[in-house]
This record gives C-alpha cells, structure tokens and sequence, in this order.
DNA sequence: ATTAGAACTGTTATATGATAACAGCCCATT
DNA sequence: AATGGGCTGTTATCATATAACAGTTCTAAT
C-alpha cells in the first residue's frame, strides 16, 4: 500500500522488472479508487510503455501489440487506450515526440515536466522542481488561469555526457 | 533601428499592422546581419504568420499562399520556409499545437515560452520570466545540459475571463 | 439467471502534419 | 556569359491521429 519507498534514478542501471510491477500495481490502485476499470487491454498498452523509459510511439504500441500478441489491433484500439490512461494519470504524452512515457508517481493528479535525452532518448519526470512556482507566478502576472503545462526540456543528460 | 520602444499588448486591440510592419523590418534586419536570403517566399509566409497572433498550421499558410497569391505551392515549400525562419529565430513552433508563431524578438535568439488561450487561440510570448531560471536549476540537479526548451503553458487569458 | 443499457473494442476509412527525392530555376560571383 | 550553390517546384510517401459505425462484453437492476 505504501509508495514511501523511493523510485530507482532511471538513467542509473536498475532492475527495471520492479519499475514495471510497481507501475501495474500503481495503476490497479489508482484504477480501483477511482472506479474506472482496467481492462486487459489498457493494462497491455501500459505495461509496453513501461518497457523502457523512453517515449513511445503509439504505432510503435500498436506494432508489439499485433506482432507479439496477435492481436489484430488498428490505431483506434491504441489511442482509445492511451486516452484513457492519460485520464487517468497513469501515462504523459510528450508533444514534442509525439510520444508517451508511463507515470512514476499517478497517485496525485500532476502535470509531468520532463528533460528528455537527446541521445539515448531517455525522458526523466522532475518532480517538486520550483518551475510550477515560476509558471504560476508569470501566469498570474499576466492575469492568465493556468490549465495544463508543457514542460519538455531537450538535451543531454549525465551519463551521456559522461560517456562523450 | 532601435527596438527601444515596446510592442503593444497583443491581448489588447492594438492597430495590428504596425506589429506586422515591425516584425518584417526586424527580420530584414536579422537576414542582413546573418548574411542570409530573405526571399520573396520567405518573407510572404513570414508575413501569413504575423496576421494574427494566433499560431497558424502550415497547412493554413499553404491554402492563403494557393488561394491568395496564386503560387502553386506543395507542403515542401512551406516548411522549407518555416524551417528558414525558425532557424533565423523568426518564427518559434508551437509543439503542443503543430503550429508556428511570429517572434516578437528575433533579435536574440532565444527559446519562446507562451500561455495559449484556449478559448481565443491567441499565444502570449513571455519575456524575462524567471522561468528559464527555474528549469536551468531543475537540470542542472540532475547534471542536465540543456539544449532546446518547450514551455508551452494552456489556460485562458485575461480578456477571455473578463468576458465568461 | 435474465436482460437492458452502458462501456469497451474492432474495423474501415480518412483527416492532418511532415518529409524524401529529384528536377529545374534563379541569382551572385567570377 | 558561364558556373555553381542555393532556392523553389513537384511527386510521392510517411507518420500521427480521429470519425463513424458495428459488434461484443460487462454491470447493475430486475
């Protein structure tokens, strides 16, 4: 029941087997609070986001999903799925990929912000970051209500400028 | 020459031609400095971009370009444009909308962080917000080298909840 | 248990945004 | 005037996303 233990840096080495078994059981909690149901499919189309943690590409979904599980699957079936786990918080879209990456903490309803690796493609979610308290304090100077936030921060990150 | 004198509220009625007037004069300028062409083409998309202070597809600049001027122009020839512009930092794009703004600017270079209305479309560059600062300290926690920013923030403006 | 309605998924077709590849033209420099 | 690089035209195609409707499955109420 507890989250209070931290999530592993996921640009450092991890068994990222536990990212994904704690991102499905996240995802039965939230689901089961909130009265939604989590179909097999939607569970199938999180756990593949899961697979890494880098964005994915909804036809790259729609490709594992026909190819692995033989489902005969069109982009319909796909983005119906990722609707709904954006709803529910349990999946952010990246815009500017085009893209979608699994939520480390759905428990609380949050724009994610993200610094995503030019190189290796990683995309890491900032949490508590002091940019929210920026947005809100240029927003409200403009007399302007806030509704939902894009923050993708393009770059690249530690290892990888470690590794060059 | 100078750009001492402050371009108007765009939220506000403002006589729109001369933010027109003034942002293709500072982009000759731009193209001067940088040795680069400002083609007829270039400067009529720059043109289509800056009628309005809402973000335009390029699929919009493509029809006003066929219909209005008779130039029988294919998507090609419009990014080509855009991409011009954008890399001359005369246009920023919008990720979140798969549209392109004018810069108010271009003079530096610099990345655009906007609030967008959802209601009136409008986009609202901010300037000196504080918020580059905040996400300069979020990445260079994480050992983050920043490259490229999306702040691309959706809400309503001020006009749009004066009048609801 | 049965059933009616709602929610979910399948399927086909299409809309929307962007780029690859190559041909031809224009224009600045020589 | 020639030439070579940069700009634009053109065709084809890729990539991302949604509309519309049909069929299926689940749930809740009887």
């Amino acid at each position: 029941m507890s989250d209070s233990h931290h999530l592993p840096d996921p640009q450092q080495p991890h068994n990222h087997a536990h990212c994904v078994s704690h991102a499905l059981s996240a995802a039965e909690q939230v689901c089961a609070r909130d009265g939604v149901r989590f179909t097999t499919l939607r569970k199938r189309v999180l756990e593949l986001v899961w697979q890494s943690h880098k964005p994915l590409g909804a036809y790259d979904i729609l490709e594992t999903l026909s190819r692995d599980d033989g489902r005969r699957a069109a982009p319909p079936t796909v983005y119906r799925a990722l609707d709904f786990l954006q709803e529910q918080g349990l999946v952010h879209r990246i815009a500017s990929l085009n893209a979608f990456i699994g939520c480390p903490s759905p428990e609380h309803r949050h724009q994610g912000h993200f610094l995503i690796c030019l190189n290796c493609h990683i995309a890491i979610e900032l949490e508590q970051s002091g940019i929210s308290d920026a947005i809100a304090e240029a927003a409200s100077s403009q007399g302007f209500t806030i509704s939902s936030e894009t923050v993708e921060i393009s770059g690249l990150c530690a290892q990888c400028q470690a590794a060059a």
